[in-house]
DNA sequence: TCGGTTTAGAACCAAGTAGTTGAATAGGAG
DNA sequence: CTCCTATTCAACTACTTGGTTCTAAACCGA
């Protein structure tokens, strides 16, 4: 709701099903009711959902006859991960402090993983 | 505004006052009244905003006195970092093809930016 | 041209959010 | 006990959000 890009960006992100239609543009364009159908929503609840994707960036819209697919552009998503990734060293080993945690960064030179390839990135309602 | 962890944690975080308490926690625990003496804003404000980080899981508080101090607790953002991880491919090379950034990735296998590992090529979000 | 399909817009509603002020509570200090 | 400090609660305002329904617009096909 505020007026800066990252605020707009975790906002967008703050609604399953948001995350969903992300999930779903994945996969390729998408017209609206093709990203309405998974949903027991109304085609105008997920224009605007795809209206708040768009603001934050999230989305963009192209024109082919009467549809307007969805194409997803993730760019903005770079300064979400870039934000979240300073906090890293604080849950990198919850028992260890962050002192500890430097000490072993340098001893080996490896801060922990933090995704086994999860497959499922959100669910689909 | 959902229920579920995850979009409670993206919720927590649209907000630029919410993330300036959470870099101030990140340097140690604090009070509300050292929280919210950078911010234009009353005590109970920030009150407020610390209980939306406290229910979102990202802070506890402590009571020491007539204090509560509040602590970071990084560990929701592992699950945000790690939804969000599952786009990388989509904006390493907004010019390319997922298909070419696979086949860079095998190439020379460099990762990015944020952090060493999580690169892995996990399939389609 | 008429009709069907796809999408956006407008008006509306219920619920939530971000802030305010002022009173109430909890705990230490005198 | 009484006062002071730190924090929360309650009530209020103003605005946003996620959804609805109904209507209009854009476009294709017959």
């Amino acid at each position: 709701m505020p007026t800066d890009q990252l605020s707009r960006t975790f906002a967008a992100l703050a609604d399953p099903t948001r995350r969903a239609i992300l999930a779903r543009l994945s996969t390729g364009e998408a017209t609206v009711g093709q990203l309405a159908e998974p949903f027991a929503m109304s085609f105008a609840a997920v224009s605007k959902h795809l209206r708040v994707l768009e603001t934050a960036g999230l989305v963009t819209r192209g024109r082919d006859a009467q549809y307007r697919p969805a194409r997803l552009d993730a760019r903005p998503l770079a300064a979400a991960s870039e934000w979240i990734g300073d906090y890293k060293k604080f849950w990198a080993d919850s028992f260890d402090t962050l002192g500890s945690y430097l000490d072993k960064l340098q001893q080996h030179n490896t801060p922990s993983n933090d995704s086994p390839a999860n497959d499922t990135p959100e669910e689909r309602p």
